[in-house]
Parts: C-alpha cells; sequence; structure tokens
DNA sequence: CTGAAAGCGCTTACAG
DNA sequence: CTGAAAGCGCTTACAG
C-alpha cells in the first residue's frame, strides 16, 4: 500500500521494477486512486471555493473562465456558489464551502457584506478577492485601474463637448464603484466642470434597478446629454430603453458604459475593457501562491483597463 | 465522538440533554465538522461534476445558474469542469473529476466525443446530458424540443414569403443540431419549398466558425434573403457582419436565432427560446433521483422551447 | 441512550 | 528500497 502511494506520488526511492509492477496492477485493475481519502490525510483538498455574486452574467463569467483555466493548468479544482442570496442562505452556503475544507477561497462580489466575510475569513485559509477588498488588510486583492478607467471615460466625454452628464453608480459601498466615482471627479476637476453638470443616481450595478433610477430621474429631470453607467450592463438597458422611446444614441445622448462584455462590442458601446479573463487567472495564481505559502504577504494586483471607443458616445456635442 | 456524530446528523436516539450539551460545545469550541471525512466513511460526496463545452458564454452560463441553483436546494456542492480543450487535456480532467468521487455528473456538451463519454461512464456514477445523448442509452437526458423549435423558425421565415433560405448548423455529429435540420425540413415540406431553396452551411455553434463559413458562402453565392442560425451566437455574429458591410437587417437579410440570450433581445433578435435555467434544474433533480437510488431507470425530459418574434426577421419579403 | 471499536483509503515517519 | 503501523476525522454496527 505505501509503496503504491509512492509510485503514485512520484517519489524518488522506489526501483524501477517495482513501480513498473504497480502500474501494470494499476491498469489490470482499472485502479484511480481516491481524492478524498488523499485529502483527509494530507489535511489539504487541491480545492479552491469560488464565491460569485452571480453567474449568469457576462463579466463574472469570463472572469470564472480566467479561473477555470488557470484551476486546471496547475491542477486545482474548483467549488463555486453563488452569493447573491439572502444573508442566511449567503451564509450557510460559506459555512458549507468551509466544511468542504477548500485550501482557498476566491470572492468575486463587490458588494460583499463583511458578515459573510468574516464567515470565509474563519475558515483560516487564504483569501484573494476580486474588485473590491470589503476593508479586510490580510486579504490579497485582484482589480483593475478604477479610478483611470473612469477618467478616461468621463474625459472622453467632456473633450466630446458632453455637458448635463448623468452618471450611473455601482453599490455607495462598493470599493470599485468609489474609485470610479473618484475618477469622473478627476476628470471634472480638469475640464473645470462643475460636479452639478453631472449628476449621478444610483444602478447598484443591476440592469433592472439602474432602469428604474433612470426612468424616475428622467421623468423628473428631463434627459441628459450623455450617461456614463459603471457597467455594461446598465448602460445597455438604458442604452436600449433610450432607442426604444425614440430617443437617438449618440445623436441624443451618448451612452458610454464599463467592463467591456461581448454585448457591449454588438451594441456599439463605447466601454471601459477590464481584463476579465486575466484577472480571473491572476487570482488564482497569488491564491496558489499563498496556499503554498500561508506566511506569504498579501498581493495586490491592479491591472490595466482601457477605453473602447464605439459608435454609442458619437463623434461630439455640436457646440452652439 | 459517535455522539457527537449522531447530534450534526439529527438521528433520533439522543437525549435532549446530551444534544443540547454537544450544541454548546461546539459553539464553545468553533467546531466544524469535516466534509471530507464524512465523504471518505460513506463514501459519498454529496458533490455532482458538471462538464461544460466552455463557460463564458451565455447558454452555458444561464444553465450552469440553474444548475447552482437546484444544488444549493439540495445541499449538493458542484464541481466544474471545461470540455472544450484538447482531447487529451480533456480526458485527464474527466479523471480528476473521477478520482474526486463525485457522486454524479452533468455533461452540457453536445459536441462531446464518445471517448471522454466513455470515460465519464467509468466513473460508475449516474450521468445526465443535456442538449445530446451521445448515444449512451443508460444516461439521462434533458433536452429541448429542438426539432420543433426548429420547424417554428423556419415556418415563420417562410410564411413571411422569404425564399432564397440560408441555414447555419451545428457540428454534424451534435444531435440537437441534427434535430433542427429534422425540424427545417418539415416546414419546407409543408410550405412545398425544393429543400435546394434553402442552402446549409456548417457553423459548428461557433460564432467565429459560423462567420468565416458565411463569408465564404456570400463571396460565392451571394446574400440570402433569410437565415436561420441554430444558435443565437452564430445569428447575431452574422447579423453584425450584415450591418458592418452595409447590409440591411430584415430589409435585405432577415436573421433568426435560437437559444433566447439576453443578448438576442438586447439586439433585437428573433428567436427561438429555449428554458436555460429550468433545464439546469431539472438536470440537477434527476441526477440527484438517480443518486438516491441507481436502479431507477434514466429519465428523459424535454422541455418545450418558443418562437420569440422581434425586429432582424422584419415583417415579411414583399412579393413581386 | 451512550461509548468503544473498526473501517473508509490514503500518507508518512519508522524499522528493517 | 519496501512494508507494517499509526493517523487523518468521520460513520456505523455492536455492546452495554
Amino acid at each position: 500500500v505505501a509503496t503504491v502511494s509512492r509510485v503514485l506520488n512520484n517519489q524518488p526511492k522506489v526501483s524501477k521494477r517495482t513501480r513498473e509492477a504497480v502500474h501494470a496492477a494499476m491498469k489490470r485493475l482499472g485502479y484511480t486512486p481516491n481524492a478524498v481519502a488523499r485529502s483527509l490525510s494530507r489535511s489539504r483538498t487541491d480545492t479552491i471555493g469560488v464565491i460569485f455574486r452571480q453567474i449568469a452574467s457576462g463579466f463574472y463569467a469570463d472572469v470564472m473562465c480566467g479561473i477555470e483555466m488557470e484551476c486546471r493548468a496547475r491542477g486545482l479544482h474548483m467549488l463555486i456558489t453563488t452569493s447573491d442570496r439572502s444573508a442566511p442562505q449567503r451564509l450557510y452556503d460559506c459555512d458549507q464551502m468551509g466544511e468542504a475544507r477548500v485550501d482557498g477561497v476566491i470572492v468575486l462580489d463587490s458588494t460583499m457584506d463583511r458578515e459573510t466575510i468574516s464567515r470565509v475569513r474563519s475558515f483560516g485559509r487564504p483569501l484573494v478577492m476580486i474588485q473590491n477588498r470589503c476593508g479586510e488588510a490580510s486579504a490579497s486583492t485582484v482589480s483593475t485601474a478604477d479610478e483611470q478607467g473612469a477618467y478616461l471615460a468621463l474625459k472622453h466625454l467632456l473633450s466630446l463637448g458632453y455637458r448635463r452628464l448623468l452618471l450611473i453608480s455601482g453599490p455607495p459601498a462598493a470599493e470599485d464603484s468609489s474609485l470610479r466615482i473618484k475618477g469622473c471627479q478627476r476628470a471634472l476637476a480638469e475640464f473645470q466642470v462643475s460636479e452639478e453638470e453631472a449628476a449621478m443616481i444610483i444602478g447598484h450595478y443591476s440592469s433592472q434597478e439602474a432602469l428604474a433610477s433612470f426612468r424616475e430621474y428622467r421623468a423628473r429631470r428631463g434627459l441628459p446629454r450623455a450617461i456614463f453607467a459603471f457597467n455594461d450592463d446598465m448602460a445597455l438597458a438604458v442604452m436600449k430603453e433610450l432607442r426604444g422611446t425614440g430617443v437617438g444614441v449618440p445623436e441624443e445622448v451618448a451612452v458610454v458604459g464599463f467592463d467591456g462584455l461581448d454585448a457591449a462590442d454588438f451594441m456599439g458601446l463605447t466601454t471601459v475593457r477590464i481584463p476579465m479573463m486575466e484577472m480571473g487567472k491572476q487570482a488564482v495564481g497569488i491564491l496558489a501562491e499563498r496556499m503554498a505559502d500561508p506566511d506569504r504577504n498579501a498581493a495586490h494586483i491592479i491591472l490595466p483597463c482601457e477605453l473602447i471607443v464605439r459608435g454609442s458616445s458619437g463623434r461630439g456635442h455640436v457646440q452652439p
């Protein structure tokens, strides 16, 4: 038994002869190692837990794709769960993940609450947070240059001459959303445009909520000249709403999004592209390093993002 | 130890007093059950393996969402892997899943090869295949009314008066694609339109491959009057190509897809909507039943699909 | 109703 | 280089 184990783990101290004999017997008997037993004795599962806000959304799916690729490359399993649920359910799901003894966790939910995070911390395993650190100093993070991306997007709109801007933000507590707001403020300052020229409504990164807020805003204040939504889902929903109500995009209202989904490409939406797959890969990379060496310091990776200009932002406002 | 186990599993033969004492001690010590050990002794992991063709694609992501929801509802973990890889890599990934001792497997890849499937069968666990049974008589299946859906789609185009049709199919070996071809043939027969009026190119369910085939077809034979692509990804790619080259959709070429992605809604693409989440849920449902009772017969579920008419198919060809 | 004991299938010092 | 033995943390008959 011990020798078989050594052969399976490619340990050096086995004679060529027995090694071959073992391989032959394994083939003959159709033997498959039992990873559960291995996990128990090694107290290591080679499995990472991934907590997403939701699955069926372009952004999360793309990041997950990167995570999956890198897991495969490193021989890791992935256990996934979704966090867009009621608080008790979410805590329960996290506990389940903890009981499964994952070796590390990736959280991808910029709206994640503190309680859930602290539950995840209680696993005592390395944690990597994507897009939001939730104030967890000891967690590693992978994010994108949110401030800069938003700055570029708003600068783009401002330099085309648009004023009367409308920003559609994420949830107030989301770190990436706050950073994007900062980027917008920087652009406004640079163009010496007062912040009154840029109204803001909260869209919670949800196309439905963004749409509801937008309709309300529109009823009260009329149409803005340009809209910058902090993700593509919201931008696309608003763009569809505008066109559906006979408003020309970009002729009457210019629209810019954030993320770089395929759907944005299809729809000709100007956006800020985040390297989603790369984020997923990097997250697995730094997680695996901390799993191998738990004393390693938390790493913080910030990936660049890029403004992609398409039709929805138009060629600029004709100055009077 | 035994008593603690009984408490954790809510077994009846425990006095209220000890039960409470155990709970108190658990809380005090911050005890978390070790699911790995439980799996080893029960030889059951409460985990299902899910093999997708790819993750970052609307169709798969939506089905996965349904799978995840149902897994949560039933207390199952899910281990996922992607099958859109080289054959050796794919086999290796499946072996890894087998070693992890999943209790059951869901395969969602209508292009899956026989060898991989037989490897998955060798786990000796229940298997549910979504959209394609790959000739595995003993596997349960969940699919949609492919023949009927395609029939409705083509009938829609034919009844609008379009002729000179172009079908863009999936891979020849994919069962759902074959069924859709049958549905198209039925519609053609019903309209007494010869099959020459409906050319077919193979798009392999891939927007890139479909686009390449389409360009080649167009160069050789010119534009058709209407296109029916067997999934939305291909339909959207072709629609974008047409508009990008100055061809009006639907004025010059009508386009219809299949799947019912959100992107199709955004783009105003007429399509056949498949209940993707429901497919995922049902797949977990019948898998869990077979996990509980392995002698149960294979189940075969066929969910309805529905034609959603939007702008891309137009109001019909003006008869000369 | 409760506890001691064997067993799930590995890994890993420990002898030989 | 190889095998016997203990141990990973549960579950489950088996006694009491």
